[in-house]
DNA sequence: GTGAAAGCGCTAACAC
DNA sequence: GTGTTAGCGCTTTCAC
């Protein structure tokens, strides 16, 4: 830096202004400027500005995993959001453990993020007690709760999983299964099953719980489910599954033995991925909106961010994006 | 930090050692270092640390998207081999522009990334001279090149789209389409069209080249190529999608249609994604090794960091992960 | 609109 | 094995 405004024939500091606050420079300096950048191919330090100035560029934002489509989705459109303002996304991947969460999040915060998006509403005890400290903008995905750490964008899938259920029952089916993940792991999945729990109460009906063989939900696992259920002496006359994709296996499954689906066997689905309309038939499933919600983290995170921070308690605190029940040939 | 040596009793730097080199340092003092930093809460500002040690903890990757399961999987799995060394990553998403892949990475190097992972080795004229100008360990993914900025790992999407075209001419296919995406835009896509156009050459085959609507590979959009392709007057024997999820969409318009696959029209993808076993008929394509690339990805990213960056010009620069053919029933 | 001086919080280099 | 000193490259503060 010193170089480029011994160069343009400035201090130091007219060359700092000169890149973050232009409009505080004559526009003869500042051509000078550019042109001393140019030629000696300058590249500020950020971590020196970071240092002396206590904000960073960076947006910290720790998912479970990016190989499912739905995070990737909502970190793509997080990463979109937050480019426009020059921000740059720091990731960490959890793979779905709230411990490797909060040592993650120890190392970001040591990059001086000024904003950090999490995954769920389900942490680790020390999480909350880290961020709040900081009194730094936080949003969490994904799902609601009563209290957020600060601000929360997503949807109840409680109440999605309670929708879906309850339109199976409405359609005339008694005895629905629910296909889920093992228990303890996916915060959101454990959501849906509860969803389920109190719609199957609320109809008066049993309960029906059955478990996905791994935590990966992918089409094959969804089949091996499926031909659990239509190997039973007394099939389910409905299943509701975890998510589509796993759905979609039960549906190939049902194909592959002549099982007609809805009448052998109704299916539903969670996400409605491109997937569900591509299913013969295609599936009867619950909607949710994982691109907007990365979209609406990065404009809370650039409120949040031009707001003082830690101000405003009057503001709405919690973003639901709700979901919408998709009826198809499925179920 | 100060704070931590005083209630500990030790220098600041003996805290530095106690965290960064904690063998250097008596195993009491190490206790009672540790209390104290347990006892303040104390996180490292690791803007300073870089600032002063010229080295950060973070990897910088860009990517086009991590809207498509097969880019963010490299990821994934690239966050997952550099999250063991302690290493985070900085990602930037460049939306297919090179243009915006040259811009982020200006900012992206302003943070002082230890390394550098970029998608494909087509780049704007700048990040070459950018990146070998700090002779930073940098690896290009997802296609070889004879030479590369530093290291490379992927596969020849060329030879991979030749050896598919060819598999379908070997097997009596003589009208064999090739429905791409719109030029200039994926290189790794423009790669394989002209792996087919080299295969059909040697065939002796007219090349015959269909172009998808949108540049998002979706389901749908391989659904409409495929409507069109079966509207002609005299529609192909073949067709090569490039990649599984538009193939995916033909599959079901035939079944739609009721056009059989493949007798009335062979369909082969490119990816063997998950959506290519549960077709139906499963797809015939070329399986591509994504999560790999990740993985041999932070691999070569640390090896670089082990050893010293800038020497052994002797080491191989590109891993060639190759490629599958895999023969299903579509084609 | 521009500059001089100071210092952000760490760690490299050198003592001991 | 531990401490002292200095300084990384910026931006803040205050002055003009």
């Amino acid at each position: 830096m010193a170089d480029v405004a011994a160069r343009a024939g400035v201090g130091t500091i007219t060359v700092s202004r000169a890149l973050r606050t232009p409009e505080r420079v004559s526009a003869e300096v500042l051509e000078r400027v550019h042109a001393a950048i140019e030629a000696t191919g300058y590249l500020p330090n950020l971590a020196a500005g970071t240092l002396k100035s206590q904000r960073s560029r960076m947006v910290a934002a720790i998912v479970p995993t990016l190989r499912s489509a739905i995070f990737a989705e909502t970190v793509d459109a997080l990463a979109d959001g937050l480019r426009a303002q020059g921000l740059q996304l720091l990731i960490g991947v959890s793979g779905y453990s709230i411990e490797a969460e909060e040592a993650i999040l120890r190392t970001l915060l040591g990059q001086q993020p000024v904003a950090v998006v999490l995954t769920g509403t389900h942490h680790a005890p020390g999480v909350r007690t880290l961020l709040r400290a900081r009194r730094l903008p936080v949003v969490e995905t994904w799902d609601l709760t009563e209290d957020p750490i600060d601000r929360a964008v997503g949807f109840s899938n409680f109440e999605a999983a309670r929708a879906m259920t309850c339109a199976l029952g409405a359609r005339g089916y008694r005895r629905i299964a629910f296909v889920g993940t093992p228990p303890g792991i996916e915060q959101r999945a454990a959501q849906r099953l509860a969803g389920y729990r109190a719609a199957m109460a609320g109809l008066g009906l049993e309960p029906d719980v059955a478990m996905l063989d791994e935590l990966g939900v992918t089409i094959a696992s969804g089949e091996r489910a499926a031909e659990a259920l239509l190997d039973r002496a007394v099939p389910p006359e409905a299943a509701f599954f975890v998510n589509d994709v796993t759905a979609f296996g039960a549906v190939q499954v049902c194909q592959r033995r002549g099982v007609p689906v809805p009448e052998g066997l109704a299916i539903a689905g969670f996400g409605d991925f491109e997937l569900a309309r591509a299913s013969n038939p295609p599936l009867t499933t619950v909607r949710i909106p994982g691109g907007l919600i990365g979209a609406t983290a990065a404009r809370l995170v650039l409120e949040r961010l031009a707001g003082d921070v830690g101000a405003d308690p009057a503001a709405p605190r919690g973003v639901d994006l709700g979901f919408e029940v998709i009826s198809r040939r499925s179920a």
